[in-house]
DNA sequence: TTAACTTAATAAGTTAAACTTATAGTTTTT
DNA sequence: AAAAACTATAAGTTTAACTTATTAAGTTAA
């Protein structure tokens, strides 16, 4: 059994295709059909069920295939921890970002790091906290950009920006008139919010005294993106509260519609977050620096009290 | 980087010996320098440094051992899962026993399970609970047998037999009188214990209602054997508490000595403990109906009261 | 239902890798 | 200084991995 092998029998377990998995394995067909042969006969066991279309793995095939996936992956760690060894910046570096933060941030410092770390191939994954969570547990990620502090036992975070929130109200709101607005004008009942799933969400809702048992009865309009949320709230139905990178991105008339909070401002930490094993540390290091770098032009900072993205346990 | 080439890498960081570490690994001298070489020549890196007599792991070195135990642990794994799957009962299979189970049972049920088995090879080896649920954990011990309830998460637990405790009296002491003793009878003061570790002197410290936050202040003897206490509390330095099976192998004139409890007996649980994975399930089946034949002749049933073998934390 | 197509397996041959024996070069021990 | 212990190198063999070419089997389309 080698590992060659095994990334054989993933890469046919994946596509369900000889022919295929072999070109994505830049070998032939003929050569993966024999070394998958050699591996089931050295186990004695059928990896893959070749009687259905397309080919389906054996309930045995299974098992192997979720091993194997370990082993590879324990194996492609031995380059990165000798990468680490050697300050070397460069090989494939998995970055999860979340949705609120994803549109905005992003556009800010992807060119200049992939210009400045140009050995660097940078794998961008949108998803949410939880998923984030369990993927750079399992390896799956090298590091991740969300709202913190998230208090996870294995995980280390490096704090970017504070970035204060930001209310959006609609003309006819009383709060409009305010120039600037509390915590306490806010009513959790004309809350436009992301719908579950989104930890900018769950700060919102901790910021409003919001009792996680409480049933959800009132809100009726949960929406997937911040643009639709404004929309909502063009057409007078709510307030929603926006990060301030994302105010940037507003019209001119809908930038009068915002109401900044009094100090200290509501703000969620933003943090790269990554394994306490710290095995890509020099390109993590890299990217803090570099996000720190743009970020500095565009937040100022303030007196802000933390919103925590995590739900309160009463 | 084949799984080969790490096995010999290991081989040589634990002989740290090129020529010895080539023999256990069936091959010649420079077949294992070579492929050495090679791979650390496709990582650009010395693993060993060979200026040192004996030969050294290098800084790097010694994480790509830690990685590469990991890799070829789960490589190996591969084999235990087909072998699973088949039914079949054989190969390696590890397992610990706590100090005071020992040597006890281990005579007991051995020499029937290797011929019952012949194909198992059985690795066994005397550690306490907290290291057993560590190699537990893992990987480093397919099961264990120890006293439970313990509690972990991801552990399970097969109870195998209620081992009651009987007090060891010394002639002079009242409590030698008695044809059968209480709890209440006991005074932690002048018990002999075992030494700290040994999960069954925590167990003997929860049955005195011994409060973890106290002074350790009066427990001035505390040995790592039975057969130490025996003898302490034969020059009257004390009670000790035996769990039953090893009250079989007392000297007749000790015998007279013993004083069991009235019912329900203290006593303990012993288990056998293994992941939940279930990975090595038909050895460990046929490890329990092993134990099990051979326990009902030793230990009859009786009413007993578990002492669990976690300190209480009051 | 036959022809064309898709896909996996097999055969034969090549290349590359892993391994062997023999030997040279070091360092350590006596 | 010689012997011993040990690793590296060289040359050659065996084995394994891979290639191209072809066959076989199943699927789709005419």
């Amino acid at each position: 059994m080698t590992i060659t092998q095994l990334k054989y029998v993933l890469a046919v377990a994946e596509y369900k295709n000889f022919t295929l998995a072999a070109e994505k394995c830049f070998v032939t067909q003929p050569t993966l059909s024999m070394q998958i042969q050699k591996i089931e006969e050295e186990l004695e066991i059928k990896i893959f069920d070749r009687t259905k279309k397309p080919i389906q793995l054996t309930e045995i095939g299974q098992k192997i295939v979720n091993q194997s996936k370990n082993i590879v992956n324990e194996a492609d760690r031995i380059q990165d921890i000798v990468d680490q060894q050697k300050g070397f910046i460069g090989g494939e570096f998995r970055l999860g970002i979340i949705p609120t933060i994803m549109p905005t941030l992003l556009p800010m410092f992807l060119n200049n790091f992939i210009k400045k770390y140009p050995k660097v191939k940078l794998i961008i994954e949108e998803l949410n906290t939880d998923e984030i969570i369990l993927k750079l547990k399992n390896g799956h990620l090298d590091a991740a950009i969300a709202a913190t502090p998230l208090e996870e036992e294995k995980i280390k975070e490096i704090v970017l920006y504070f970035e204060p929130f930001v209310a959006y109200v609609h003309e006819d709101h009383t709060n409009f008139k305010k120039k600037e607005i509390e915590i306490e004008d806010l009513n959790i009942d004309e809350i436009l919010l992301l719908q579950d799933g989104h930890c900018f969400r769950d700060g919102i809702l901790n910021l409003c005294k919001y009792e996680a048992s409480n049933e959800k009865a009132h809100f009726q309009i949960e929406s997937g993106s911040f643009e639709t949320l404004v929309k909502l709230a063009n057409e007078g139905l709510g307030t929603t509260l926006l990060p301030y990178l994302h105010t940037l991105d507003l019209k001119e008339n809908e930038k009068l519609k915002l109401r900044h909070f009094k100090e200290p401002k509501p703000a969620r930490e933003v943090s790269l977050i990554f394994p306490k094993n710290e095995l890509k540390i020099h390109i993590i290091d890299a990217l803090r620096n570099c996000i720190s770098g743009v970020i500095k032009g565009a937040i100022v900072f303030q007196n802000v009290q933390i919103i925590s993205p995590l739900q309160k346990k009463t």
